[in-house]
DNA sequence: ATACTTGATGTTTGCGCAAACATTTTGTCA
DNA sequence: TGACAAAATGTTTGCGCAAACATCAAGTAT
């Protein structure tokens, strides 16, 4: 069991330990400048001495304003959500800002509730994912005393500011060097159609479309999560559906891994017979074997570049960019070298 | 650019509108039983009518205690702590309590500043990563006004309450099923030290020595970030110190995927030439060609038990278990299954 | 030398809520 | 029907801090 008593030295301890009023420790804290360096001295001895820590629920409630960014992501699993927190922390992690973050599990229904939380709690800014916001978490949003930040995506009117890349056109890319490589028969596989996989089908399609390689069949897709597994799966039953396909582009890497391993039980050959194109580039890709294609996606990057732009709209100097295109990049690898054409 | 104008109702506005003491509500919101039926829902319907939303800051300078549980984890990218955050968040999302997430990067120093943000916030309970915290850390934890849970490893003395299971043994059960396969000459992968990678490496030593398979020549770690990349350059590293391997035990299943991909590019058959066994059994390892064999742990259940427990203690009824050991299984498949012994 | 700026520090007040205690209303039993 | 317990509700107070304003000393220009 556990020892449960704690007292805790306040602002006012640390003031008559220094000899100065509680109003002067707590500007030596916030505002250094308009502290006098000798009293500044005295005043952090006196803080060590006292091992005082700031309340952050007192600040909170004094200033009407807390140092909390809240982050609101659809999955914690996910990979590339990882990735971008990781970018996020890694930029406010020397802030004096809190990361506080929010898992809605793809439901804008509760993105919608956290979003209430969040804003209960007052924070300096939101980062929030995708542009595909309930009406009522728009409005919210749009209401919010802070600022916003959208990110994975890009959009031409922002709710504040976004961070993201175009995934209609890095499909289009992807099904590009698909069709440039020489595959004829081009296929989709994809899984959680969110909005942001949607769009990527919609750039397979309209690359297939114009170059007369479209085939309804050939897209395969479920709402179930997205997993090695289940790219083996989704490989069959494509095959099943459209023998002849000769190139899959996979919506995401753990699809792209499960194919891949498909044909190997298959003894389908990686490149020749078979083309494989995932989407995100994980560490993984480049170590298959063969090496895996894939889209990089610059995930750490969105995480710190909204995270910068926050930080720079909050300390209010000068003007900010509201809108940034990390971009894409199409990382051929063996998986889609066809030997001929 | 935002609307900054933002009015927000506070207990007496609701208090007003539904005709009560502001006192009322507050306890309609925390302890229903205690106010009438009637009351209740004239309250309910002002707070619906407002939009009223209770000031966290206020609530913790108030009562001098937060609803907050803290939680540190060494990194947020690695999978293994994704599942146990997301295990974490599903037991938590449904309780009045807010999970706050810290990232000490494997970096004990950054644990203890962490821990001394987060107990300036007054948590209810902390769940932080591993049994080796420095005697600050520890110190600090001792004398924490909260109930503290110990997650990943198992301990006869843990601070508080601890869930998790025994690396060493789980390194052992692994290697004894490499042994028992018929594989003479096990090797180690391993990257990032920690001390559970340690402990795991222990394990294995201690079977290797006891069936005299032990060779100092044939670990081979590094303190580097784990990676399936890694996995491939480890398992080359080793084939070129002791060429005669036919097995290894990986650390993580990164590098045993990785490990894979080397003995492909290669032309090492696998089973038949290179054993090869996987840590924690991560969805993909069932999905490889061939499949891959690995421990499972069970990392969502440590943060849904690690949850639960903390939750069961603040409820404060009835005695609670201050242990929890949730084992692992050695999932054995194609990887390791030998033809010939 | 006077008025006036600048920098450094102090005082008062209230943020929104819950603990602790006080009071009123209702129900229950003999 | 009165006495008394229990349930329901109200009042006072202060949590720890920062905003806003007040004060005071030291410099600066003319």
């Amino acid at each position: 069991m556990k020892n449960i008593d704690n007292y805790r030295p306040t602002l006012a301890d640390v003031a008559a330990e220094a000899d100065v009023s509680a109003m002067t420790v707590s500007r030596a804290l916030r505002e250094p400048d308009r502290v006098s360096e000798e009293t500044r001295n005295r005043i952090h001895a006196a803080i060590e001495k006292l091992g005082y820590v700031p309340d952050p629920a007192a600040r909170t409630l004094a200033a009407k304003r807390s140092d909390i960014i809240g982050v609101i992501v659809p999955s914690v699993t996910n990979s590339v959500f990882s990735d971008v927190m990781n970018g996020i922390y890694s930029v406010a992690e020397n802030t004096p800002y809190q990361i506080q973050f929010g898992n809605s599990h793809y439901s804008p229904i509760e993105e919608e509730r956290l979003l209430k939380t969040f804003l209960g709690q007052k924070p300096v800014g939101l980062i929030v994912s995708g542009i595909d916001q309930t009406p009522i978490s728009k409005a919210m949003l749009e209401k919010a005393p802070c600022r916003v930040v959208q990110i994975m995506e890009t959009s031409p009117d922002p709710i504040d500011m976004i961070v993201g890349f175009s995934h209609r056109d890095s499909a289009v890319a992807a099904t590009r060097h698909l069709l440039d490589q020489g595959y004829k028969k081009p296929g989709v596989l994809a899984a959680r159609m969110d909005p942001r996989a949607q769009r990527r089908v919609d750039g397979f399609r309209q690359v297939a479309t114009e170059r007369g390689r479209w085939n309804e069949e050939a897209v395969v897709t479920t709402s179930a999560r997205s997993s090695v597994t289940l790219g083996g799966h989704l490989m069959a039953d494509l095959l099943s559906k459209v023998p002849e396909t000769d190139a899959v582009l996979c919506n995401n890497d753990d699809l792209a891994l499960g194919a891949l391993f498909e044909c190997q039980r298959r003894g389908i050959k990686v490149p020749e017979d078979m083309g494989i194109c995932g989407f995100n580039d994980l560490e993984m890709m480049a170590a298959a074997y063969p090496s895996l294609t894939s889209v990089r996606t610059f995930r750490s990057e969105i995480g710190k570049e909204a995270t910068r732009m926050l930080l720079a709209a909050l300390s209010g100097e000068g003007p900010t960019e509201t809108m940034h295109d990390v971009g894409f990049e199409v990382i051929a690898r063996q998986s889609t070298q066809r030997r001929s054409s």
